[in-house]
DNA sequence: GATGAATGAGGCTTCATTCAT
DNA sequence: GATGAATGAAGCCTCATTCAT
């Protein structure tokens, strides 16, 4: 009855999951999907081999949840984050001040967690063969990706589309660099600066200044 | 007259030492270095397990072979290619049309040796963990990319690092997406439209005027 | 009832694990180290490869801990046979009677548990070579077999160290005959007659004299 | 014709035989039969892989070859030092005097040739497997050795075949032991004061009071 | 909810050997 | 007399997975 309370290193199982994905994060995020390694895993969480996969049923689904985990965190924070702002214009799209906040807002937290930022850049790699298991959730992340950055600059913009490619392009390669680079270098100032240069100013000058 | 049975293959070491790492491009290239395996390797080129390690020793040197013949064919041939151009105008800085014209050629040499540039990707990103074998190989490839970058557009651009860093950026990411992609992106006209929006105007564009 | 079918050939953990090193002591006794393949243990053991190490590690770790085994079964079991004689006169010496009986003892002992006894010479010898797994343990090991010998004729001897060094080589190379001579060749008559050489009279005769 | 000169490492194949052997002579010494490669000691002595085994024919055979080239130096090369005073007094057997300066020179010889001590040592252990290609040898040698040292000792002793294992476990135990201490073990004055144990005085003493 | 034992497959590497040149 | 390339067989180890408890 009394003997409960032993040895439970974490009462709550959705606690425990929670952890175990935030290990496997960043054993993903270092050596990706193939160099990772189930045991490795098991053992910073302090349980073992089947234990694990008690969880998780194979190591292709754990991928699948920690991916989950990656979309519940990053973009449902940032969803969460930036809504205000976004749902406020959304009919008729936001002003550019908006847009441009938002996308700040995007980078920023991206180097706010660098684990899952680095997750994200190692799986996207080595998702690019159609045969990983990762391979459609990037493709279809990306389409997404690519759908919201036009949403968002299509008031802005000549041709969102390309618009779009090239944020997002900025974005995947800035991060990397930073990635590799460790302290001392500034995401969010790069992507400030490098921002300057997408031509906005004549579709959305000309938008704004027609109000 | 065909007593050439058996063993022999190909006669030429060097050709042969080629198509091996040409295979390696491929398969490192898709899945990484991880989950890549000699026996793949070796059954693609015909011989067994230890006969492909008998040409390099172990299967990192085999990584690093790779990544040498990388440099080789791509970077060797950019400069093979752009050369001319370079040189003439070396002393003081190339005039603005040259050096669009040096990236675009970049650009366009990738998107003509698509292996060799989802090689590239695929590692660059995979070797982000400082335990990589082919880490410091890309920390030491990334600096001196930028400065290349940095020497090219030093003349036309107010802050070169910061440009360069914008350039490598644009192209690491425009390359993934057009990995992703797959027929139906053009890279090339991507990049165009991207450089569009890169600040050359203010700081090249009054240097020229004033010549 | 019957439903103990597949797996589980033994229970106790510990009885498989002394199975494995007893079957490890026989064939690294019988082909050394570097002649020991641990497939062919796994074998005779009734598991894998990959099942075997998953107790041990390593075939470096089953080394040591197979010496540990030799020690907990060799040493262990003397120290046990011999103890109370030894206990008894460790004050100021045992007297000639007693260490003799020892030394016999052990040498008894040795001859009745030849793969112990072929184990430590085999090893012994391959151990030579200062980078072997089992360098380090031989050289403590003699260290201490010479200062134990040492203590024990100390009394009855003109110059323990010396004697200690010519009983261990007797006793090593008398063991070494007999492991090559099988059935036919009595250890402990062979070390009773080489016993009589050794100089004790004359120190520890005049001494009891005295006494 | 005159291009013969070029890069020759030695002229004579007698004296190139001599260099492997050599070297084969240390690393089989190292790490015994099993622990030693063929390409190490190719590699060496300067050739390769498979140049060595055209000269030996096979890892087996080149062990025979070093077991030969051990007998021919060493024990010719004792037969031809100790030569003079044993055919002297071969009729009768050779006075105490001899028969301890003949022990002590090959203990001495033992003690200037450690690689051959060595090889010796570690052979003669794992030999001792049955299935092992020099266990024969050794085992022949054995018989030998035993032989030659009753016939050397007949003469001044009680029971020269018991006298006749001890020397050899003696000398066998105290290489061991030196081979383990590396300098500062001085071989041959272990010997020295080994043999003063042997019961030489009554047996051989009465002989020679007889006469 | 988790452990401990084990499997089976595969992975990298080493090695003796062969053979055409 | 030797090299260089290659084979095939092990060898050690790792790993995802399974399963009885």
């Amino acid at each position: 009855m009394a003997r409960q309370s032993r040895r439970k290193r974490t009462q709550d199982p959705e606690v425990r999951r929670a952890q175990i994905l935030d290990e496997a994060i960043g054993i993903i995020g270092a050596r990706g999907y193939h160099g990772f390694a189930v045991l490795e895993l098991a053992q910073r969480c302090g349980l073992t081999n089947g234990g694990l996969l008690y969880h998780f049923g194979s190591k292709e689904q754990l991928l699948l949840a920690v991916l989950e985990e990656h979309d519940r965190r990053l973009t449902g924070e940032m969803i969460a984050a930036l809504g205000p702002e976004l749902r406020t214009a959304k009919h008729d799209g936001a002003p550019l001040t908006v847009v441009l906040k938002v996308l700040r807002n995007i980078v920023q937290r991206a180097s706010a967690i660098p684990e899952l930022t680095r997750l994200y850049a190692v799986l996207q790699a080595e998702a690019l063969d159609p045969s990983h298991p990762a391979h459609d959730y990037f493709v279809a992340r990306e389409a997404l990706t690519l759908r919201g950055f036009e949403a968002l600059v299509g008031p802005h913009v000549a041709d969102p589309p390309i618009v779009a490619r090239q944020l997002h392009a900025l974005m995947d390669g800035l991060g990397l660099q930073w990635l590799r680079a460790g302290r001392g270098f500034d995401l969010v100032a790069a992507w400030d600066q490098a921002v300057t240069g997408i031509p906005w100013c004549e579709a959305s000058g000309q938008r704004e200044r027609k109000k």
